[in-house]
Formats: C-alpha cells, structure tokens, sequence
DNA sequence: CAGCTATGTTAACAAGCGTTCTTTTTAAGG
DNA sequence: CCTTAAAAAGAACGCTTGTTAACATAGCTG
C-alpha cells in the first residue's frame, strides 16, 4: 500500500529548493545574473549536483516559468465570471482592482512579477505569455464585463475593448510603480489606496 | 576659418561609434548581454582599442544613460506651458498623447525605451531616473495643466495629481504595448489610432 | 625631420560561466 | 549485510567576460 506517494522524498525537496533559490536569485539578478554556482550555493550544494535535478539551466527557467502564470487573474473570472458578476457594477470593478491590489502586497507575486519585468525584453516566452495574460486575455474578459454593464444601462456605451484597457492600464501602473518604490525602499503605504482611488475616478467617468 | 571644429576628428568620431554601437547592443540585449567585444566588433575595433575612450564598460553606459533622459518630456512641457496652454482644454492633452506617439513610433526613442526597460530593475540609476520623469516630474507638470483646466471649470473637479496618474498611464501602457508587439514582430498599425482614442475616452469622463 | 600624443593591435590575465566526467557518499530493500 | 540506485562532491573542460600591458602606427607640432 501507499503505492500514492512513491517518489522520493529528499529528491523533490532539494528539487524544490532550487526552484526556491533560482527563483530568488532570478528575482534579483534576472536570469543570467543567476549563475547556476549561485543557486546551488543558495541551495548548499555544489553545482555538479544542480544536473542531478535538471538537464541543464534553461530547464530550471522554464519550470519556473510554467508557474509564473498561473491562475492569478485565472482565479478571479473563476470566482467572479463577468457574465453574471458585472452587474454590480463598481462593486464589480474594486472587486477587481483589490484583487490587483492584493496581488501587489504579496510577497510571492512580487518575485514572478519582478523575474517577468526583468526578462520580457530577453525572453519571447516571458513576453509571449505576459501579452497573452497581461493584455489579450485579461482585457477579454474585462470588456465583457464593461458590454455587461453597458447593456444594464450602468454606464454610457463606447468601445469596451478600449474601456477594458483605459480601466486595466493604471492598475498595471501603480503595480509597477510599487515594484519599484519597494526596490529602492521607498515607503508604500502611501500607494496602498490608490487602487480604491483609481475604480472611484474611473467610475465617476464612467457611469451614468 | 573653420577654427569652430577643433576637437581631434577621428577619436570623436569613434567614441560616438563606440556609443551608438553600445547603444544598438544593449536595446537589444541588455546591459550584461552587450559585451565590450561584441560593441568593439560593431565600431570595427579590437576591444582594448574602446579603453581608449573610456575607462570602462560602465562608463560607457553612464554616458548613454545621461542622454537617456534628456528633452522627450521636457521638451513638451517648454513648448508648452501647462500654465498658459492648458487652457485649450482636451486639444492640450491631444497634443501630449501625440507627443508620446511619435516618441513611440521614432527609432531612437524606441532604442532608449527599450534600454529603460530592460535595465529598470537592475540598475539603480536607470530606475532613479525613471521614476524621476515618468512618474514625478511628468505627473507634476500634468497635474499643474488639470489644475489649470478646474480653474476654468473645463473639468470636473477632484485630485489634479489623481487625475495626471490616471490619464498618463494609458499612454505609457499603450506606449509599451507597441514595443513588445514589435519585438514579435507583430504590427503595431491597429495601435497608431489608440492615443487618441484615449484621449477621446478620458476627456469625455471628465469634462463638464 | 624629430618627437609627442592619440589611437590602434596583439597577447595575455584572472575570474566567472554552463556543463560533463569520475568518484564518493548516502539511503533503502531484499 | 550486501546490493543497488540516487544524490552529492570534486575536478576539469572549453568558452566568454572585463581589463591591462606592451608594442606599433599613424598624424600633428615644434
């Protein structure tokens, strides 16, 4: 019995830590700054030991990478399908941007965020996925929301493509800007409401 | 006569080689990725020949991000005034959104944008000076123009400094949107159109 | 023309890189 | 306890990196 968990232990904890490590040191150093001497001494291991695990750098990136981007944005039309939720109207929308908001303040989400704003100008996949989630399938489903309201009669009609992007854009501007503030360690909290603040002035352009 | 150019020809004329070269590499590789060899095979040079002109590789970078940051803002904001001009209203902001659009479809400033980008999250100094103008001084001059619009109750009124965030990064989101599609290689024509289209959609939010 | 300075070449360096090979250590199963 | 396989260490490889030193070659200036 237990045929369930038949793989060895220590193998995938040390597989795990250099996954940690490498996203750490990528995080920092972006992928070439993160030498595969470096990760392995952040792992406590020599790097001979790395190829054991991984066929060779380029593997350890990858792996990473199919985590990046995973449900961030996934979660929440899950949890809150536009067809049905936009009808709250605003409520829909800081729902939204608190999700944004969240996802800022987080520690985990602020290492993938800085590893694909370090490599979307060196790798076409970073930046393959990063226009597919970031642009392509986050507005999709932003402007359902914004044609949901319109046919509620919630807010004045226009292009809801283009009210998905003038709505998301300064969401991904005070995200990065956080990004940034907080590598020179420059305070925050200043920039802490400034999502609520978007989705009210965003609002009152909006609604009729 | 001609007493006005005389600076040693050849020397300056391969130290801006050097430069121009420098510059090609790193928009297209990054700061690590363009190698003093690779930028002296670019001049046409053997690589001890660049220390010549300068005293490392850093400083030829120094040197390029001096003129990084130079005039794209600046340059609007003296021609015109938001004190003055930002009377006009929406033509004022129609003027900046072309503006940026132009600085997005010139071949240098796409080199310098890309340079900006790539280097944001590892060198200091790149960051210092982009969070300098594209958040601060430019949100600055751009709060002072909707100041000066609620002044004459062009717009509604509220947060002049809310309200420049809130309208510039569109721009910058549209403006890196279009450097990505053409890193693909992807056409950017169905994004020619889109600075306007935001200037329509946000004054329309805000005028009274 | 002699000499100086600027600019270039050639060669080499120490260090770091990703990766591979061989050997040793570790842990588990019959 | 012995076997076997996995995981780690150690050493080395070929290559690239930034930088320096020694030397050659111009071109201008006296």
């Amino acid at each position: 019995m237990s045929q369930v968990q038949e793989e060895p232990k220590v193998a995938k904890d040390t597989k795990e830590k250099i996954l940690r490590a490498a996203m750490d040191l990528m995080a920092l150093y972006g992928y070439k700054g993160a030498s595969v001497r470096k990760i392995a001494k952040a792992v406590g291991i020599r790097e001979s030991a790395i190829y054991n695990h991984f066929k060779n750098k380029e593997e350890i990136f990858k792996t990473i990478l199919a985590s990046l981007f995973t449900t961030p944005f996934d979660d929440f039309f899950e949890n809150h399908p536009p067809e049905k939720d936009a009808i709250e109207g605003k409520n829909y929308l800081m729902k939204f941007a608190a999700t944004i908001k969240e996802l800022s303040f987080d520690a985990r989400n602020e290492k993938l965020f800085r590893i694909i704003m370090l490599e979307i100008m060196q790798s076409d996949e970073v930046r393959k996925q990063f226009l597919k989630y970031f642009f392509d399938e986050n507005i999709k489903k932003l402007s359902t929301a914004f044609f949901v309201m319109m046919q509620h009669a919630l807010i004045r009609s226009g292009d809801p493509i283009l009210m998905a992007q003038e709505f998301f854009a300064p969401l991904f501007y005070y995200r990065l800007e956080i990004t940034l503030f907080r590598m020179d360690e420059r305070p925050t909290h200043s920039l802490s409401s400034i999502f609520e603040k978007h989705v009210d002035f965003f609002w009152e352009g909006i609604a009729l």
